[in-house]
RNA sequence: GCCAAAAUAGCUCAGCGGUAGAGCAGCGCACUCGUAAUGCGCAGGUCGUGGGUUCAAUUCCCACUUUUGGCUCCA
């Protein structure tokens, strides 16, 4: 066993320990409270209580005091295996261990762990004493609502979430982890960097995006359209609302009634705002018969749909009920189906690169319960996705019964500048749409054959992308995609005029420059861009307009002063067209 | 949708039974300045919405809306 697996494994063991100390803090207050699960999870663990009431933040506090207190104690974790029958005796009166208990298979053990104050339903491990744990190296986080055993009819538990580590230094560097991914919030950021607003009067989970969000918006879907154009894509542009026979047929109804706005009746038919492209791309498809020779359509558009999300589950650009999807529709004889997907892939992490996410990781998603289509016709699905992902070399994992309901998918996900996952690409096979659609070609043989479709979105929803590159970049976006790329600061207004000339010249090269003539001192100026995180601000004074030359202050901090005028503007074009950052 | 918390000026926040306060931003005036905030002044709020308790509610209670942290969900 390694090293880092060994302190994995300690870690687990610590943090399960701790999370029976709280259990025992928290019926020491409650001696009525029900007790459901405690696991350990990433960076902490939880437990799951039925209260009396619910927990303030001096709750927290008293049984944060109460588990050091219990820590102090030195007590031994001693493990105890009893008979199902004694078990259920002596949870009596836990109705949620009971329903454990009973779900143990026949002849697996039971076993206890007891800590002196506390027993628990356990299988462990555990550390062999409290005083193996540190009361100096926990948390409680915050308390939240959790339906027990995750179900959405099953009663809602309290959990108390912790994090806990083997010692205080580790603590401290997660809390401050903690704060940089608060600073980090694309709402906060979005907020301070005036891109972005929402607005609870107008529609809750719609976004409106300001002129600076608009820039970076403009920079994203610019350089879309033209690598889609060079991928020998084609753009479309599709209705936002269509008749509900598009709805029923698709199946969207059927399965997603519920999460889609309702409709509006129109000259006695009802219309539906579209949650999805594909039924508009599909009638493009079939306005006319196409022969195998045209073969493959790759058709994108930028589709704006609307959801019906829950209203506990709206979270700034990254869940919202109106949002952009980088959509495209590949129609394709099967022949062409595993080199379509193979070239999708490439793209996609060609994409993904381009915006300076490098740690790539491939899920691929199989058959879910509820979902329509012939069994066999899914395996053959998931079968020629799995090709294209090894003739690509990429590494992936499967997620069971992850697919879509129409057909079986691969998802990619990258790892942000702290190391988050966030889902983007997703490259969905279905063989579902093209039989409701009754989508067919001319094959070499002049017969009709029945239409490959794939449905693929490689930044996902312009929105939530937004969001995750905001989050990345913490706000400081690489010059390419900065709002403004350059601020020109005159030292005092007597060179206003300098400063004009040099903005010209800049704008004049296609460059997002602006000039500062406030009547701030230049050092609020300085601060002003820095703030709204320009990557370049230009100082202008006596020396520069002397020697036609500009003195250069970087995002940074960092100087480089009396540049001559074109020097600059070169070298901050060829920043941009490497995508580099600063 | 569910559990919990919150909602006060454009923003960040203080106040809390006797109908509101700061900093920043905004506006005006002065200063003309060399690498992260020049000074002074002015203006700005039916204290989320609707009910209730009270002589009196921004403050206490109830409902609703929205937001936040989770849970569930995410084509």
């Amino acid at each position: 066993m390694s090293n880092t697996q060994k302190q994995d494994e300690r870690l687990l063991k610590v943090r399960h320990s701790m999370s029976h100390v709280m259990a025992e803090a928290v019926l020491q207050m409650f001696p009525t409270a029900q007790i459901a699960i405690g696991p350990a999870i990433d960076n902490g663990f939880y437990y799951d209580f039925d209260l009396p009431r619910a927990l303030t933040q001096e709750d927290l506090d008293e049984i944060t005091e109460r588990m050091k207190h219990i820590i102090k104690e030195d007590k031994e974790f001693k493990k105890i295996v009893i008979s199902k029958e004694e078990a259920r005796s002596m949870f009596a009166d836990q109705v949620y261990k009971l329903e454990l208990i009973d779900a143990i298979p026949e002849g697996e053990e039971i076993s206890l762990y007891n800590q002196g104050g506390f027993t628990d339903l356990c299988r462990g491990p555990h550390v062999a004493s409290t005083k193996e744990l540190n009361g100096e190296a926990f948390k409680l986080l915050n308390t939240a609502g959790a339906y027990w055993r995750g179900k959405e009819t099953n009663p809602m538990l309290t959990r108390i979430y912790a994090t806990a580590w083997t010692n205080p230094k580790d603590l401290r560097l997660y809390l401050q982890k903690l704060e940089d991914i608060e600073k980090r919030d694309h709402r906060k950021l979005g907020k301070e960097l005036d891109l972005f607003s929402l607005h609870e009067e107008a529609g809750p989970g719609l976004v409106y995006w300001h002129p600076r969000g608009a820039r970076i918006r403009m920079a994203i879907e610019n350089f879309w359209r033209e690598e889609h154009y060079k991928h020998g894509y084609e753009m479309v542009f599709t209705p936002h609302v269509g008749k509900s026979w598009l709805w029923e047929t698709s199946g969207h109804l059927g399965f997603y009634k519920e999460s889609m706005y309702s409709p509006m009746e129109m000259d006695k038919a009802d219309y539906y705002t579209k949650p999805m492209n594909c039924p508009f791309h599909i009638m493009v498809y079939r306005n006319s018969k196409h022969s195998y020779r045209e073969l493959p359509f790759r058709w994108a558009e930028l589709g704006t749909v609307y959801r019906y999300e829950k209203a506990g589950a709206l979270h700034g650009l990254m869940r919202v009920r109106g949002f952009t999807q980088d959509d495209a529709h590949i129609f394709c004889t099967p022949d062409q189906m595993e080199s379509e997907i193979e070239e999708v892939l490439r793209f996609s992490l060609y994409m993904l690169r381009s915006f300076g996410f490098e740690d790539i990781n491939a899920y691929l998603s199989t058959k879910p319960e509820k979902s329509v289509g012939d069994p066999e016709r899914w395996a053959a699905a998931t079968e020629s996705l799995k090709k294209a992902l090894e003739s690509e070399g990429l590494a992936y994992e499967i997620d069971e019964g992850g697919g879509a309901f129409y057909g079986p998918k691969i998802d990619l996900k990258i790892k942000d500048a702290i190391g988050r996952e966030w889902q983007l690409s997703t490259i969905q096979f279905d063989f579902n749409m093209s039989e409701r659609f009754n989508m067919t070609f001319v094959d070499k043989d002049g017969a009709e054959k029945r239409i490959y479709m794939v449905h693929r979105a490689l930044l996902g929803s312009i929105e939530r992308f937004f969001g995750v590159l905001l989050e990345h970049y913490a706000g400081a976006f690489p010059p390419w995609l900065s709002p403004e790329q350059v601020c020109v600061i005159p030292v005092s207004e007597i060179f206003n005029d300098y400063a004009q000339e040099v903005l010209v010249e800049l704008k004049k090269h296609g460059l997002r420059a602006y000039l500062d003539d406030s009547s701030d001192r230049m050092n609020a100026k300085i601060r002003n861009a820095q703030n709204m995180k320009v990557p370049y601000m230009l100082i202008l004074g006596e020396r520069e307009m002397q020697s036609n030359s500009v003195s250069i202050r970087y995002r940074n901090g960092k100087q480089e002063n009396g540049a001559p005028v074109n020097d600059f503007i070169a070298s901050v074009l060829e920043v941009v067209k490497d995508k580099k950052q600063l």
